[in-house]
DNA sequence: AATTTAAACGGGAGCGGTCCCATTTACTGG
DNA sequence: CCAGTAAATGGGACCGCTCCCGTTTAAATT
């Protein structure tokens, strides 16, 4: 459908200014006169103009645009964080472009080439599951954009990123399933790409190590975050014949699959079974039994690496100080490893 | 930070050719011999050349991108909305901004704004539950940008529509709760500035009606979507000389809260009070009881949604049909309103 | 009265592409 | 051998705006 659009030509030529005049009235330029800026305003709302973006960013080679990129829109986590990050970025007035790779590196890779046509002055990302290959990132780096990673980082760039300490939330979690009584503490581990995964495998296995007890492989299960897969897992540890007595899933919605699984076994949770999980996503607190788990700090996630982003944005050359900043975890003790929470006065 | 870009001027430098050559091999134009095609993108993926889509999208007046404007991203409703379009929107080549009006009305104000600036070809829109001026958004019909409305649709507008059947899924869902043997069936009422509101309590109305219950207003809350205010009715309700023996809430969040409350209160769900929700949130299946709620075909209306809006923007002329699509609901019975559901083999 | 100075505005180049209209080159047929 | 034609390329206007530089006008200074 074609549209027309009104610009500063036509409010210069109804006004019978030059249109350098227009603009200048448009941008808060001192050298003007404040009657004449006046008119001009009131006659640009009066015809319903509307500044073109593309126009004054292909100028100015600044968009005012951040790109995010996230690997899903599912859980409850990269929303929360996005809602604060666009908040943040709302603030210094830029604004957001979301893109959400549905854990394909493929859809990924689509996505970042979309951001560099549309000229974001900055990307804030977290990567898929697949991705191991990072072309499709450095290329903001070679070409001086800045990029902010969270959550899920590249390790291999160096460049800012906005963490938590997933190896101490981890450990803290295996720790109270130690000081619960149980012992044998099987792990549905993330895949290796992903450091969040290996985070909280070292937090798993230092914590059992600190406490002297033995690592049983067996109960270590390299898992890809398809959710289908964990009845089979599931079944499978309990199939043992010395069978695990608390499940760490890698995060949240794998965590509530496992309860749910267990549910339908039949087996009693915690006492039969602990299980834990990882990010406090929306349900966690919301299912039966509530969910044990590690709560990381969303909204601060997204503020503070929109600020690394936006200051990066504003220096003037690139000083790749690339300071990586960890964030705290909050272990959430419920009904899932203990068996009644100390009643809950609200 | 200053950062440089590769031109099609560049490339057509070190190939000593002109740049319409170099524009028609990147554009896939036919008058051009295939091999300075083949040097031309050889070179071009060597030099890390992106494509300006601003300087594209000021000439062809088109810029391939589609604004999506919903008041709020932490229910997963919107999320999976926004999937779906987005899917859809990625097969006809086109790319998504979102933004999230935070349920304010001033937000979505400026977000419409930036939508107009960043010349977005069409606009999906969910409006907020504070929206009751449409300003902003008639811009966009006057400026010819289609527009298409989901779920949270503006009336007065005379545009495509994507909604479903709340009327029917509310009447259903009443219907249900009579059966169980609710007589006094109370509702959390949304803001009748939105349509879906209104929708669904025509529909608990007409349920109530046609099964010759006498409609009591004390039952009929008013409430503006604050999850905060929801405890607050609920006990007001159950204070009541003649206290519901069932609460049908605007929404699942809502539900959910409403659940919270009366567990805590120390009430059965369902024998002492049935709760039920609308549109089946992530969490409705975890929590304990099971919500029953009505399902909204959430893929559909994305998928179908983006599908009017592309149409639309394809069109040569604005024809106003306007169609209104009305998907239908499906009512899921669980445990918040039958004491056991018939076991649930899976 | 002549000159300086500042305020306000106009003109025009150019951002990175597309696309129309020449122009050049090579090949065909009479 | 030359007009006619098609293929391939070059040149330049233009999209809507910013921004630099030059011009006009009026007030201030000497």
């Amino acid at each position: 459908m074609k549209r027309h659009q009104t610009t500063i030509l036509d409010i210069a030529k109804e006004l019978n200014i030059s249109k350098s005049t227009v603009s200048r009235a448009l941008t808060n330029h001192p050298n003007i006169n404040p009657e004449t800026k006046k008119k001009v305003l009131e006659l640009a709302e009066k015809m319903d103009y509307q500044r073109n973006m593309l126009a004054i960013s292909l100028i100015t080679n600044k968009s005012y645009t951040i790109g995010v990129i996230v690997p899903e829109f599912i859980s409850s986590y990269f929303p929360k964080v996005i809602v604060s990050a666009q908040i943040e970025a709302s603030k210094a007035g830029y604004n957001i472009i979301i893109s959400q790779s549905n854990e394909s590196y493929e859809t990924e890779v689509k996505n970042a080439k979309v951001m560099l046509a549309n000229q974001v002055d900055g990307v804030l990302v977290s990567i898929t599951k697949e991705t191991r290959n990072y072309d499709h990132l450095k290329i903001f780096q070679r070409k001086g954009i800045p990029i902010v990673f969270f959550n899920r980082i590249c390790e291999e760039m160096i460049v800012p990123k906005v963490i938590v300490d997933d190896y101490e939330g981890a450990f803290k979690l295996v720790e109270h399933l130690l000081q619960t009584g149980k012992k044998r503490i099987a792990h549905l581990a993330g895949p290796d790409s992903l450091s969040i995964s290996k985070g909280r495998l070292n937090g798993y296995l230092d914590a059992l190590k600190k406490h002297h007890i033995e690592i049983d492989e067996e109960l270590i299960i390299p898992y890809d975050l398809s959710l289908r897969k964990v009845k089979i897992y599931v079944k499978h540890l309990l199939g043992l014949e010395n069978p695990p007595d608390a499940i760490f899933a890698v995060n949240d919605p794998t965590a509530i699959e496992v309860v749910q699984t267990i549910k339908k076994i039949g087996l009693r949770i915690p006492e039969d079974i602990a299980i834990a999980g990882y990010s406090d996503d929306y349900a966690s607190s919301l299912m039966e039994p509530k969910l044990t788990t590690v709560a990381q700090p969303v909204d601060e996630i997204g503020k503070i690496a929109t600020q690394m982003l936006i200051d990066q944005i504003n220096r003037e050359v690139a000083d790749w100080k690339a300071t990586t900043k960890m964030l705290k975890t909050k272990l959430i003790i419920r009904s899932s490893t203990v068996k009644e929470t100390t009643s809950n006065p609200e």
